[in-house]
This record gives structure tokens, C-alpha cells and sequence, in this order.
DNA sequence: GAGTATATATGTTTATGTCATATAGATGCC
DNA sequence: GGCATCTATATGACATAAACATATATACTC
């Protein structure tokens, strides 16, 4: 999803954990991004990306492949509607629209992410005090 | 893993987004969770759960099962030496104990939870935000 | 015409959580 | 004894989701 510490991790193992190169385990960030994005203004999947990468300045940048799914499901799911875009000039946009539901789900991941912070503090809180303890660097 | 927020979502769809009920959509926690534990103390899988629900005052329950394959795992990796416990009576016990790789992979965690919480951050900034704006309740 | 930016879409692999189930030893109870 | 229950480890099945790669097509520039 974006800059993840890839840093060089337990050798003689395929597996890349914490510090991994791809995979889910980071944990859901594109539709919440996508939600963001779509609150501020409608906008269609190549320029979303780009939305969200200003408004985080330059901190949250999506996989386009992964947004256009996630657009997809959003649609499916009826947080979204979509409609081809005629104006401009160009391969054509496909243009998104939040719904009244999309709203609702955008309350939810709000809640959602915040269970996670708060989740993630306690470890965070916890890895800290450990390593300290165990005579690390506190970072 | 703990009680993510589960409120009636998007209906008329079998998908469970973000107040989702299963998949790993939530981000990684088990793994972390376990160094900490060991970074406490070192211990059993079935124990080691109850350590983690106590240091965290019962706000993170760590599914037994998926514990114990986080463990073999950090095992294979080298990091974490286990041994069947002799001692006490019952079921017999694996105990597990951190090695000098497992430090340097709990500072890893250490890293890559706190990039997790600042883009959390930006994204509860963001859905705040947006949902403000279009006139919902800023929580 | 070749290369590049825009734009959407899909395939594949990996990481991870969650729930269910299997197996076994120990203990208590009727 | 038989049965439920707690402890303890382990695995199967399924769901969610990111990351990387690739395919297709339009338009603009050199």
C-alpha cells in the first residue's frame, strides 16, 4: 500500500512478516482510502489515486489495481454508483458517486479504524515496554 | 481477533467490510501480540493468550489456533526456540522462548505498527473529515 | 511509427484473521 | 465406571485484502 519498513528481515526464510513486500497483513486501507477520497469530491479510479496521494501528502499511495476492485465491490455493494464519463478527451472514466449507504460506510470504517488504533497502541505500548525492558533501544 | 466493531453494515450484500465478521482484513496482530507476550515472559501458546488478554486489560484475545501456527512460523524463521515442557501435570506444554532474532523481528513490528498508525491516523483525519463536511455527525 | 501518459481491468501470490473441528490428558462429579 | 469440562496443541476451511504483474485501449508528442 505505501512505504511499509521493508528493512532487511530474519534471513533463511521466504516469508516477509511486519517488514513484508506484499500481502494483505498490513490490514485494509484502499476502501477506507477510496470512502476519503470520494467525501471530498465524486472522481473516477486514476485520479481517486492521485486524490488521495495529496491529501496525504504524498503518505498514502493505493495500488490502482486494487482500487478499481475495490470501486467494483463498493458499486456491488451499493455504497457507490458509477457512470461512464463522456466529457474530456482520453481512454474513457469510468465516474464514481457515493451513495447514502456509501456514507454509512464510511461512518463504519471511521469506527473501525479506530478500534484499530486503539488496538494497535496497546501493542505498540507493549512492544516498547518489552524491548525496553529487555535492554533495546526504546527507539 | 478482539472486538472489532460488527453493527449491521451495507445490507443486502454477504460481504463484511470493515465491521466485517471474518478474514484477515483487520491487519496483523496475532504475531506481534506473541513477541510481546514473550518479550514479557517466556510461555505456552495456551497461556500466553491469557498473558496477552491480561496486559492488555481483556481489549485483545488472540484466536488459540491461529496463535499456534504464528508460533510454528516465527519458529521456522528462527525466531523463537520452543521445548516440551515436562513439568506440572495435564496436557503437556510447548514452551516457547524468544531468541536474539526474535528481538530484532519484535523491533521490526515495532516499526511497522507505528507506519500503521499514522496512516490510520490520516485516514481517521480524512473520513472525520469528509463526513463533517457532508454534514454527518463528527462522532 | 515509437514511446509515453492516461485509464480501466484482471490474474496470481502472499499474509492474515476467524471459525470449526480433532485429539488427548487430567480432574471432578454423580 | 461413565461423562462433562477444562487444559493444551494442532489443523482444515474460508474470507479479506494487499502487492505485483500484465493486458487492453485511447490520446498526445517527438
Amino acid at each position: 500500500m505505501v512505504s511499509m519498513p521493508r528493512g532487511d528481515c530474519a534471513e533463511g526464510s521466504q516469508r516477509q512478516p511486519c517488514c513484508r513486500r506484499r500481502g494483505g497483513g498490513g490490514g485494509a486501507l484502499v476502501e477506507p482510502a477510496a470512502l476519503a477520497a470520494l467525501l471530498y469530491a465524486d472522481g473516477y479510479g486514476y485520479d481517486m489515486r492521485r486524490t488521495i496521494l495529496d491529501m496525504t501528502e504524498g503518505e498514502v499511495d493505493v495500488d490502482v489495481g486494487g482500487l478499481y476492485r475495490s470501486l467494483r465491490r463498493l458499486e456491488d455493494e451499493g455504497a457507490v454508483t458509477s457512470r461512464w464519463c463522456e466529457e474530456g478527451t482520453g481512454p474513457r472514466r469510468r465516474e464514481y458517486e457515493l451513495t447514502e449507504q456509501g456514507m454509512e460506510l464510511a461512518e463504519q470504517w471511521l469506527d473501525a479504524l479506530r478500534v484499530r488504533q486503539r488496538l494497535d497502541e496497546l501493542l505498540v505500548g507493549l512492544l516498547d515496554g518489552g524491548l525496553a525492558k529487555a535492554g533495546r533501544k526504546d527507539t
